[in-house]
DNA sequence: TTGACATGCAACTATATGGTTGCATTATGA
DNA sequence: TCATAATGCAACCATATAGTTGCATGTCAA
């Protein structure tokens, strides 16, 4: 869980991601192209997406292949971002009209 | 987003949201309440959680009362997770089968 | 009015982070 | 075989982060 959103709290790794979005299986040096950055550090980059399992690899000779692997987004969305889905509803419903209106928001106590 | 991403990556700043969705409303006194840490380090948390939008506050005379504003969440889902949704189907059909046959995957270029 | 309570502000520390450069290792292909 | 290409490893640096402690400010209530 840390791993996945400290992975995605840098918007060069981010960035990486959609590379491989748009196309699979590119190697280190091609990533490298066209990014403001030495291929050192985009390597550490990629480890720390490896390590969030939001990349993974595969060697061919000297080439290492990297892979978007989503699956840990979608675990992030649903067995973290849901429990909050209930105050996202109500937040459509009275919380954000109290803020609007400039109150304060008159529940002390939300349903768990 | 960066913002968004970089208060989550945080063990001690999600348990806070946690708190804050079982119990509207709280002080920064009573968060502090069995939280394994000093005062100034939990009020440097909840900076970091207003600065992404995801604490609202409201002050009551000298008592600053905190609200989970669970929108930036529901944000990122939608403008930013949902992007991989379709990578994260085809993960389901081909990729994952691939990677548990340890074989490389076949697709060079993933459609856009 | 005044003491106590809730919070803010500032300085400080140790460690993590994001980046660099230089060199080593390994595999390809002419 | 051997130069070159792709990557890894290690040291280093500046800054950010997560935490601490001490003190200042502001508000409530007796």
């Amino acid at each position: 869980m840390t791993d996945v959103f400290y992975a995605l709290a840098d918007e060069s790794r981010r960035l990486l991601l959609d590379r491989l979005l748009e196309k699979a299986g590119q190697s280190l040096s091609e990533l490298c192209q066209d990014f403001p950055m030495s291929r050192q550090a985009i390597a550490k980059h990629l480890a720390i997406l490896e390590k969030a399992n939001l990349v993974s690899v595969h060697w061919q000779g000297r080439t290492k292949l990297h892979y978007l692997n989503p699956v840990p987004l979608g675990d992030i969305v649903h067995r973290w971002v849901g429990k909050f889905e209930d105050a996202r509803i109500a937040a459509l419903t009275d919380f954000k009209d109290q803020i609007e209106h400039d109150q304060k928001p008159k529940q002390e106590k939300r349903r768990a």
